[in-house]
DNA sequence: GTCTATACCACGATAGAC
DNA sequence: GTCTATCGTGGTATAGAC
């Protein structure tokens, strides 16, 4: 297939350049460059560079996406007429990016670290096509993690979805959560190890006592 | 003074449209144009933009960094001959950002948006000339936080430590976090009111004990 | 369907008038 | 100390040969 293949190919440099230098800065004359391809040929593909980036995010969100509700429904059946517990929708949220990770074919460790930074970067429009095409997971995520947690007020439990999605996040986009096993060589592993321990940290951190007023206090005192 | 007046100006249109826009998408002609200085005046203060951009951020990050250190001195030494308590540790890393945040000669949230932005920012030069200038203070809190957690293997702790960051510089970068309490409409009281939620997720999340097998084995099992 | 050549523009940076 | 003018580079995107 003359057809796929350029366009295949063009895809797999320019997740990767993504990845390591960040989507507004890689050119589309880099992306021809490393795919062997004529960058001009790119807009034969696609009419702008939005539109390729879009395609080099969906191509791996929406079988993760598929993958994390699936898990969520499992859980939920598993329990019903009960809610889903609050590790099950965590390790339904995580455990799906172990297996991206551990596969080449579905971005691998490379992916990841593309999606954390992304989620964080300063580009208006491609953060709102990430939302646009992709939010609706996570809201079915914050409502699954509403139910656990009945007793959270919204807002709170607003608030702890987000600083999950940060550690989340900020853990696949750096440089040195990649080398917490620098000694093995193999990112795949490490991933695996980073996501595990992200784990225990999200579970206790949803399950944490509202601040009281004393700790309140405390944080917000400033400088004498 | 002629001299620092337009300097000034300059430092807080750049402050400003970094965290709009980020630093890479923002021009040295734009930045001129919001400071009512001429593009080409930037180069008489400056010689490069990544001076530019170094000079924004040491502005902020060392009266911060002071202040950081200065809470956390404190704490040990109210604690002392033991290791201060980990909510106290956090406290004094997380608290003097409300203290940036409430007010506009700090910075105020505009940059508490531009620094969580930032430390996930794809551009490699960036990361490292933070990391160069004021790492030094964040490895004081890593052994704060290994004193006060002993317990704790230092991977783990490592590991810990950046979910922290993470949940840290999302939340003050995104977007979604700042319309949290869209209806009060101000910025500050909406960064103080995130700020404490953050408190008790972390303090439960460096507590939290080791996964244990089960989960381990839950949250990495792929598709079916 | 892919390549070459190129238009067009904005960028960072410089030189020199004032 | 600030401005104008401009250079060279490299970006997205297009036109048209093959």
């Amino acid at each position: 297939m003359a057809r796929s293949d350029s366009r295949e190919r063009i895809l797999d440099a320019a997740e990767r350049l993504f990845a390591e230098k960040g989507v507004v800065a890689t050119s589309l004359r880099e992306i021809g460059m490393h795919a062997q391809a004529n960058p001009g040929s790119i807009y034969f593909h696609w009419k702008t560079k939005a539109e390729l980036v879009r395609d080099v995010f969906r191509r791996r969100l929406e079988p993760l996406d598929a993958e994390r509700v699936r898990r969520l429904h499992a859980a939920e059946r598993a329990s019903a007429p009960d809610p889903a517990p609050l590790a099950e929708v965590l390790a339904a949220l995580v455990g799906p990016m172990l297996w991206i990770a551990s596969g080449a074919d579905r971005g691998g460790p490379g992916f990841l670290r593309l999606l954390g930074r992304t989620y964080n970067e300063p580009d208006r429009d491609l953060v709102r096509m990430l939302r646009r095409d992709h939010g609706a997971t996570l809201e079915r995520f914050r409502a699954a993690l509403a139910r656990a947690l009945p007793d959270l007020p919204e807002k709170q439990l607003f608030a702890r979805f987000h600083f999950a999605l940060g550690a989340l996040a900020y853990t696949l986009g750096s440089d040195a959560s990649w080398q917490l096993a620098a000694g093995r060589g193999r990112r795949a592993v490490l991933a695996h190890d980073v996501l595990r321990e992200l784990m225990p940290f999200l579970v206790a951190g949803f399950a944490a006592p509202r601040a009281d007023a004393a700790d309140a206090a405390d944080a917000s005192r400033g400088a004498a």
